[in-house]
RNA sequence: GCGCCCGUAGCUCAGUUGGAUAGAGCAUCAGCCUUCUAAGCUGAGGGUCGUAGGUUCGAUUCCUACCGGGCGCACCA
């Protein structure tokens, strides 16, 4: 119907003499301006310098309308507002109990191939709240273009090959040794968790050899040891996160494959390189960067930019269309350079993204828990989850923005109240699900009852508008990779749904009204369902 | 010093790619249980959209400067 519209409309603005005219459909958010608004005769009132009412008459004499519109006006400065008949609501009621889960999907992905790389820690650590932003919002992005048809890939980067973990594993080795009543330091930068003491101390348990080996082969022990340890406790913690990976890449295998070989000899014939105080360095000043950037240092060893430079290649040489990054805000300056190589590559601008995913600060019993990573002391996911199951975690790291900092109030999360929006919403959905246990109706069995004269109350109608909202409302959170905006749907559908509710009776009404309303009910409880389901939320029958 | 992000109700945050009278939740106050879940619903008050300019029919939205908060500015990862 919008689509309809739409293209009527461009057409007479080309009749007028404004061919491809950029201008906005919408659904004004106030219900007296109609059912969809277009501000058409403002713009091209800019563009061919007239006034914009008698302009707004000129268009409305020239439209042909679908007959699905009742009635149009032109009001305000200039809009031209459009009410849609009750029949043509009538209808896309039944198309959305007809759909089901598909309503909400979209196909203008059209199969493009896009990967989406998150969390991607440093296996250095436990993943804390930060991650688990990453994590949710990385999914819900995935989640969301999958919906709208494009062919998605989850990947994970394993940094398993740069100094951090060598200094990690020597700092095990520092825990084994005291563990074994040795004097041994941690190293200078290195890793001073408790978590480490602890490992040390469970893999002296069931090997006292191991202390005994010289530093060499001890070090090359714990390496594997924290790699090993802290991959099955990632992927452990990410199941019950909820959060699967299609591919994990490690930055290993990008010097053991040849790549890193690959992207240096291609990038030197290329001439994009040049040498200079014994580094090899990469011309990203040409390209949009504020400077050059070294690839090879003056002592022989790479740069962590070149490995990472080689896995973006590869992701190109896989077939990917797209490559989103999911980066940490301590990253963001890396995004530039990172963009000027791969367009010195030759790649199309649009083929790099990168969603910046803003610092957690937790509260909890009203004071913020602190947290630091040098110091060893932080919010872990695992912590967190314990805290407020998986449901609210995952909702309440997508229901921001990602690049503003996030308050995660641990309290509210738990709470199973109203003030709960994670509760707030399943409760609506656990509410209509109710409506067919007390009928003893199967949901999926309603037939679709698509008359709007059989929906009386103006709460009816409400809702039902509401619920024709959500493919707009996924193409656009798609489009943005930003999947706060079906939280924020939700939860304005959920608080329709619950007044609705409150106000409507369903069961025991006339039977053409109950029909309908038995479809309203279906209707609302697969939005909801489906609005879930993208974010990976169960939609519980009953709570 | 330079760059990026943020600044909207007491608090946490939305704001439909420049639109009509700036919204929601929490908190506060006032109501509502003979009902398919009161684990809920209804209503009220609350704003100089950080500040000052600019662009235009129109600016929370775009531009400039400044103020405040965060994060970056490596031959670290």
């Amino acid at each position: 119907m919008t689509d309809r519209i739409r293209a009527e409309l461009a057409r007479v603005a080309e009749q007028l003499g404004a061919p491809g005219i950029e201008f906005v459909l919408e659904r004004p958010r106030d219900a007296g301006h109609g059912d969809l608004a277009t501000n058409l005769a403002m713009v091209m009132a800019r563009a061919l310098k007239t006034a914009p009412r008698p302009l707004a008459e000129k268009v409305l004499k020239e439209l042909g309308l679908p007959p699905g519109v009742a009635r149009s006006e032109i009001a305000g400065p200039g809009f031209i507002n459009f009410w849609l008949a009750s029949d043509e609501l009538g209808q896309q009621l039944a198309s959305i109990v007809t759909a089901g889960r598909d309503y909400g999907r979209h196909d203008f992905g059209a199969g493009r191939r896009v990967n989406v790389e998150f969390v991607s820690a440093n296996p250095t650590g436990p993943l804390h709240v930060g991650h688990g932003r990453g994590a949710a919002l990385g999914d819900g992005i995935a989640a969301l273009l999958e919906r709208t048809g494009h062919a998605v890939t989850r990947e994970f980067y394993i940094n398993d090959a740069g100094t951090q973990i060598e200094k990690l594993a020597q700092s095990l080795w520092a825990r084994l040794q005291q563990a074994a009543g040795r004097a041994a330091e941690i190293p200078e930068g290195g890793y001073h968790g408790r978590y480490l003491e602890e490992m040390a101390q469970s893999l002296l348990a069931s090997d006292q050899s191991l202390a005994e080996l010289p530093a060499d082969q001890g070090i090359a022990r714990s390496r594997a040891f924290v790699l090993a340890a802290q991959r099955a406790e990632q992927d452990q913690l990410l199941a019950d996160f909820g959060v699967h990976f299609d591919v994990f890449t490690s930055e290993q295998t990008m010097y053991d494959r040849g790549k890193v070989e690959q992207l240096l000899d291609h990038l030197e014939r290329a001439g994009l390189t040049f040498e200079q105080e014994g580094a090899l360095w990469l011309r990203t000043s040409s390209f949009g960067d504020d400077q050059d950037r070294v690839l090879r240092k003056s002592d022989g060893s790479l740069t962590y930019f070149t490995p990472d430079l080689a896995y973006h290649m590869d992701k190109h040489e896989r077939g990917f269309q797209t490559a989103i990054d999911v980066w940490g805000a301590d990253h963001h300056g890396y995004i530039p350079r990172m963009r000027a190589a791969l367009t010195a590559l030759g790649y199309p601008p649009d083929f790099f993204e990168v969603t910046i995913v803003q610092l957690v600060k937790v509260v909890k019993g009203g004071e913020e828990v602190k947290m630091s990573k040098r110091s060893g002391e932080f919010v872990t996911l695992r912590d967190l989850l314990d805290d407020v199951g998986v449901d609210a975690a995952r909702y309440f790291f997508m229901m921001r923005r990602g690049d503003s900092q996030f308050v995660f109030d641990v309290d509210l999360a738990r709470s199973q109240t109203e003030e709960n929006p994670v509760f707030y919403v399943q409760m609506a959905h656990a509410r209509m699900s109710g409506i067919f246990r007390v009928a003893n109706r199967a949901p999926e069995s309603v037939q679709p009852s698509a008359r709007v004269e059989d929906l009386p109350a103006p709460e009816d109608t409400e809702l039902l508008k509401k619920l024709t909202a959500f493919p707009e409302v996924t193409a656009r959170a798609a489009r943005e990779r930003e999947p706060h905006r079906i939280t924020g749907f939700l939860e304005e559908l959920a608080r329709l749904a619950h007044g609705w509710y409150h106000k409507c009776r369903v069961l025991g009404e006339a039977p053409n009204v109950e029909a309908a309303r038995l479809t309203l009910a279906r209707a609302t409880q697969i939005v909801l369902a489906n609005g879930l389901g993208v974010l990976g939320l169960t939609a519980p029958e009953r709570m």
